[in-house]
RNA sequence: GGAGGGGUACUCAAGCGGCCAACGAGGGCAGACUGUAAAUCUGCUGGCUUAUGCCUACGUAGGUUCGAAUCCUACCCCCUCCA
């Protein structure tokens, strides 16, 4: 284990904040590797690259020997964290369970040591605790302390609906600190409630409470909004190479640092070097490029990423299609099908309605040349690439 | 349990008997410009085998009317205050 202030500088690389300030400090001068715990949601096991921010957090506490839990919160699934819609979630099977864990380890184990990861799921004590012990437990904790959470008291001032077991999301989730004796929990700033009343609940049962760590919540592709799949501006961790590359070039410059300082390993002054060279008259999209092919590389390879670089260049530069273009054969009918027709059976476009807008607005190109006919027939035995705006390609034969 | 307010397209939010496939804003998509940038400008944003046409839509189900998102009735759901 290195000296304590490398340990901290490290660690505290990207924070958001440290509770209490300087407490890491003191954990850490015990010597003792520590348990740090984050949790995840058991339904959502299609990672992006914004959880990668804390777990990367979680490979570097384990880069320094400390005891890593990675928490699958089965039990609190069934709540859901009151986010502001959620109702109450069927339980998952045991199977569906054990299979969306395979599907995390899969992810997790690009960035986090296998070998030195514990994964734990809170139904292991959850499910063991009767209705008394949850009264036993909820009594920890007031309403008025639970209303301090933000969107509990937006909704409850703004005239929302607040279900009771939205109550014990946090209850639940902090006493998983208890039974784990967390030294340390992390999570993303939206988790600064939930984590804080772990502290409380450990403290009630006698343990010293956990430091909270928590880090910034990743904007998305739109550079506005936090990361997440149901807004779609999202870069999956299982993307393909060329989509993960593009995507990643897409975001504005300003949102490239951000990037950089969340999702790169490299050191600082490597980030802060780029900057400058930039502030001199560098192209932006070089170090774009580097960003894209260092995270390419983590969750695929080094070869890959040149790939999906060469295939960028090719296909934005200097005007190439697209290498894998889907192919499919389409049916006519009577030897013939109208263009919105096979477009929406190509799902290219979702309607022939949207197909017609489409066209309408010049985006639908036959092998590059573009359509300005909306009735326009396409024979029987012709083959074809349908492209509708810049990024969706069809290789289409009608038959 | 009582009184009142409200449920409109992806979201917010107008409309309050015909001019409503439904104002406006956001989001999204497309075109132009570019570094697939970002910003900006312009257009589109229910569906339909081929459309100045048809069909489905304003919580649900009925009703009144030549005609309803708009009026009436019942039901469902949400919120506020009182208990």
């Amino acid at each position: 284990m290195k000296n304590i202030e490398y340990q901290l500088q490290e660690l505290l690389r990207g924070a958001e904040e440290v509770l209490p300030e300087g407490g890491l400090a003191a954990k850490l001068k015990t010597g003792r590797p520590l348990v740090v715990k984050a949790g995840f949601d058991p339904t959502a096991p299609d990672l992006h690259l914004g959880h990668t921010v804390l777990i990367n957090k979680m490979r570097q506490f384990q880069e320094f020997g400390h005891e890593v839990v990675f928490l699958i919160g089965d039990f609190t699934g069934m709540i859901g964290d009151p986010s502001g819609k959620n109702a109450t979630r069927p339980p998952l099977s045991t199977q569906e369970i054990k299979s969306n864990a395979e599907t995390y380890a899969a992810q997790i184990f690009k960035i986090l040591d296998e070998k030195k990861t514990r994964i734990e799921f809170n139904s292991t004590w959850m499910g063991k605790m009767d209705a008394a012990g949850l009264i036993r437990l909820a009594s920890h904790h007031t309403v008025a302390r639970m209303l301090e959470r933000d969107d509990f008291s937006k909704r409850y001032a703004g005239g929302q609906a607040i279900s009771i077991h939205e109550f014990l999301y946090p209850i639940v989730q902090g006493y998983d600190s208890v039974a784990l004796k967390a030294d340390v929990e992390l999570g993303g700033t939206d988790q600064k409630f939930n984590l804080l009343v772990g502290r409380q609940l450990q403290q009630d049962f006698g343990q010293e409470p956990q430091i909270v760590l928590t880090m910034p919540l990743l904007e998305g592709l739109d550079g506005l909004q936090k990361m997440s799949k149901s807004l779609g501006n999202y870069v999956g961790i299982t993307d393909v190479p060329s989509e993960m590359f593009g995507k990643i070039m897409s975001i504005s410059d300003e949102l490239m640092w951000r990037y950089f300082e969340l999702l790169s390993f490299r050191p600082l002054q490597e980030i802060e070097n780029l900057r400058n060279d930039i502030a001199e008259g560098a192209n932006p999209r070089d170090a774009k490029f580097e960003l894209a092919g260092e995270i390419v590389t983590r969750f695929h390879d080094a070869a890959l990423a040149t790939g999906a670089r060469n295939e960028f260049v090719a296909r934005f530069q200097q005007g190439a299609m697209p290498e894998d273009i889907p192919e499919l054969v389409v049916q006519s009918t009577g030897g013939t099908l109208g263009i919105t027709h096979l477009l929406k059976v190509a799902e290219l476009v979702s309607s022939t309605s949207e197909a017609v807008r489409m066209i309408e607005q010049g985006a639908v190109r036959i092998d590059g040349d573009r359509v300005d006919d909306r009735s326009l027939m396409i024979a029987a035995g012709s083959r074809g690439i349908y492209q509708v705006g810049k990024r969706k390609f069809r290789r289409v034969k009608l038959v």
